[in-house]
DNA sequence: ACGCTAATGGAAACCGTTGTCAGATTCACC
DNA sequence: GGTGAATCTGACAACGGTTTCCATTAGCGT
């Protein structure tokens, strides 16, 4: 029976009509997935776990791209994408049990997520995305702190001085607010911390006092929080020459924020961002570009080839600073009387 | 042992904590979901079609807001969802045999996909969105004939006789090309259809030749084909005084292509849209919104709910039009003179 | 007609869990 | 000490396929 419908070649044509006539006379739908699954001991499936609540992931294009590469890897595979129903909230740990799948993808959750720990006692390969690197897992990511380390040199060689910091959330408890260097360095959100950190240490070799850059965190990752985390910000310091976001969305709240108040960008204010959107290459904004299709693609293809080596693999990817027209050296209002 | 895991309050604490301990000790890693499922006749996940190649799915924003209000449904009931590889071109109808399911959605494929079929071939309940009612299959969708409707309204009243409609794919044959009669009644993709039938009979009855409104048709789906099209439409059609388009990408697109040429829009130029995605909002398209978001939600709680009646349901969605900064009176070209 | 090989069909084991059920053990209480 | 309830243990039969293995048959040459 079996062969009937799995191996053509194994049995004659006359037999494997015969088999197929009573299958269907007798209203047997195929072979049941499951039932197979066990069997063969293959899903047939890698598994996504995204702890994030799902507004977010599919709001931020950048996540959107991560989703899109991931799918084409697994459909040039012929496998599904079983996206684990993971909510931030209810720690429902037990949906990363239920899940029938050959493998995880983890993408971008916090270190300490109860999620992830679940999913790496499964005794599946996993590849992570974004996250730092664990003891014999495979990882994917750009290289945050060279890709901040960019932009920071080209706001330096601006000449920007004052700045400030926009980011996204650094630990599962909400803070829309500014941001303690306690918090700071105990962010439990690598790629948020890591650009934290890249950032004091740029700033701070060009003799900025990073103590005292102001930072404002936003939990949501909308384009209203990034314009109101550059109210919170602007307000608090008027004096700052440019706003430093960590992705492109936040960015993009930020410049109408500054359209709000009356400043010009980049004249009165310059504004970065961080991903390299389509949206964001569109209106030109000075971001730092990673390729995020590929990233997904990538850790598709690292976990769906993960049967074949040993040793876990990182993988780095590039990133390219696109100075774009929202970035220009700082107005100097000290001294306005010298600009002529 | 299953009592262990899945059912503590049956047995002492102190039994439970010796059973889990020995399994750690054992390296037992749970519960195999894939056994679990097939014992328990539930999969815990609900599959997703969508045929299109991923691109389309992913970039559209439309259709990521169908799969984010089909996530939402599912993360609220704790159950997957398993995006089933269907690429367009090789028909592998085996990956919708292979998925491990307790239901399908399927979202806008066209009606002959032999994917389709083999959805509906399996005995797990199914629930379809933006497709032609089948026997006994719950459906989900805007009233579309109606949405369209509302536009050509808002275009007759306007005044507008001379017009071209750019549209997305009609069958599985790419033809980026004009449309003839035909292949517009024949269209195998439902929503396209309806579309433009509905726009047939609204012109039709407002005294315009359907016959001779120049339709042009688009195999993929990103601005740059919406501007493609429009530049082919206005090459050839150039006393064209309102271009309809099927989706806001196109839209765009054509937006894009009218500044290209110098038209302005409205006041050379109206362009109209369809979906009502952010983007579109943000600049003043002229569109008709449909809640993408419900369309996915309302999917997914019919189908996780469909244990619970018998008669199938179609479930109409409410669409809304949204006139924009797109749209205006024709200039009357004819007679310039008139105007002053 | 016989023996050998190759092809074919059918039976049985197995994948890992859950549900049921009978029997054993413990414990409290009369 | 006997009784009943509560709890625990162990065995076993599905679930619905795939895979292995064995018995049978067909084909063929001598």
């Amino acid at each position: 029976m079996s062969n009937a419908y799995n191996r053509p070649d194994q049995l004659s044509p006359e037999l494997r009509r015969r088999v197929l006539e009573t299958a269907r006379r007798l209203g047997y739908p195929g072979p049941d997935p499951v039932a197979r699954s066990l069997r063969t001991r293959r899903a047939g499936a890698v598994g996504l776990l995204l702890t994030e609540n799902l507004s977010y992931a599919f709001r931020d294009p950048a996540a959107v791209g991560v989703l899109e590469g991931l799918a084409l890897a697994c459909e040039d595979a012929s496998v599904g994408l079983h996206l684990v129903p993971a909510s931030p909230g209810r720690e429902d740990v037990a949906a990363v049990h239920r899940a029938g799948v050959d493998g995880f993808v983890v993408y971008s959750v916090p270190d300490d997520d109860p999620h992830l720990a679940a999913v790496l006692e499964r005794p599946v390969p996993t590849v992570i995305i974004d996250q730092p690197s664990l003891e014999g897992i495979d990882r994917v990511g750009p290289d945050d702190a060279a890709a901040v380390g960019k932009i920071a040199e080209h706001l330096v060689g601006l000449g920007h001085r004052q700045v400030g910091v926009i980011c996204m959330r650094l630990a599962r408890e909400r803070n829309d607010d500014f941001v303690s260097p306690a918090r700071q360095s105990g962010a439990h959100f690598h790629v948020q911390r890591t650009r934290l950190e890249a950032l004091a240490v740029a700033f701070s070799a060009a003799g900025v006092d990073w103590a005292g850059v102001p930072v404002v965190e936003r939990f949501d990752h909308t384009v209203d929080d990034g314009a109101s985390a550059a109210r919170q910000l602007l307000d608090a310091y008027p004096q700052i020459t440019a706003v430093i976001c960590t992705s492109d969305i936040l960015a993009l709240g930020a410049m109408a924020e500054a359209e709000r108040r009356g400043l010009r960008v980049p004249q009165d204010l310059t504004v970065t961002g961080f991903d390299g959107i389509a949206e964001a290459e569109r209106i030109g904004l000075t971001t730092v570009h990673q390729p995020v299709l590929e990233k997904g693609k990538t850790a598709g293809r690292l976990l769906l080839s993960s049967g074949e080596r040993s040793a876990p693999k990182v993988i780095t990817l590039p990133t390219e600073l696109r100075i774009g027209r929202t970035s220009a050296p700082p107005r100097t209002v000290e001294e306005p009387w010298f600009g002529g």
